[in-house]
DNA sequence: CGCCATGGTCACCTCCTGGTGGGTATGGAA
DNA sequence: TTCCATACCCACCAGGAGGTGACCATGGCG
């Protein structure tokens, strides 16, 4: 998936879902959103997930161009990750789907074993009122 | 996943992309959308799935509750799956997500090696132009 | 020098999804 | 009775994503 190589579904629909289907790429996505992180930082803010699958998710995530990698030359050499414009795009389609997957709970009476949206809308500049 | 014990992630957006991320979800939901489909006319329009796998997928969508059967006990057992409210409420969603998946490919040039988008926006009404 | 932090790689293993091939039940046509 | 169509299940398998653990390079610090 992270090879060029191998290319992306023809469909544009599943080309979408295969690049944003990962196992931790969504919430990655919602904390690069917020604004450039680092490895450690991101790394702390899932604890659930190993370094080298975090790893793992950013680089495929470059490759597609979601996420932008700098490396500062500093001492202990630190790296930053950023949402690419292509990736910002992306954020109305995850509240969609979060939308989407509450209404679901909801019509399957789960909402008890359900998480926050994470996904709130606009998370970077009106980080207003997530409470509508 | 089509098991009832095995319980869809906490995240809305998680629990949607499960949900939708089938390797032929999103194609027979498309034809779904557009009215009630017997298993044999699915099968005819998708010629590349097994039937197996055609009913594995119907079946997991019916429990997520994206789609309705309907059993006709008719002379040769006439079966026809339909969109319930629920999996309607997806064609934005996945508008939403082949409107990205376009925007993708054109921002990483494979614009040429992209099929048509399949969902388009009301399927049933505006018919629009797929030639560009 | 040995130790630690950061960022990262490599080998390996497991589980799930999708895919293939065959088999089953009903009932009409030949 | 044999054959075929619809709708469906079961046993099995291959490939890939995700996960685990060990290991590497740089450079400051005690």
């Amino acid at each position: 998936m992270a090879d060029p190589t191998k290319r992306l579904p023809k469909l544009p629909v599943e080309r979408a879902l295969k690049v944003i289907a990962g196992r931790w790429k969504p919430v990655i996505l919602y904390y690069v959103f917020d604004g450039p992180k680092r490895l450690s930082e991101l790394k702390r803010m899932m604890p659930d997930i190993t370094q080298k699958v975090l790893i793992q998710q950013l680089r495929e995530m470059e490759e597609h161009g979601l996420v932008g990698r700098r490396v500062f030359a500093e001492v202990p050499a630190r790296v930053e990750y950023t949402a690419t414009e292509l990736g910002l795009a992306l954020e109305p389609v995850l509240l969609a789907l979060c939308r989407w997957g509450q209404r679901h709970a909801e019509e399957q009476n789960e909402l008890d074993e359900l998480a926050d949206c994470i996904v709130h809308p606009r998370a970077s500049q009106a980080r207003a009122n997530t409470a509508a």
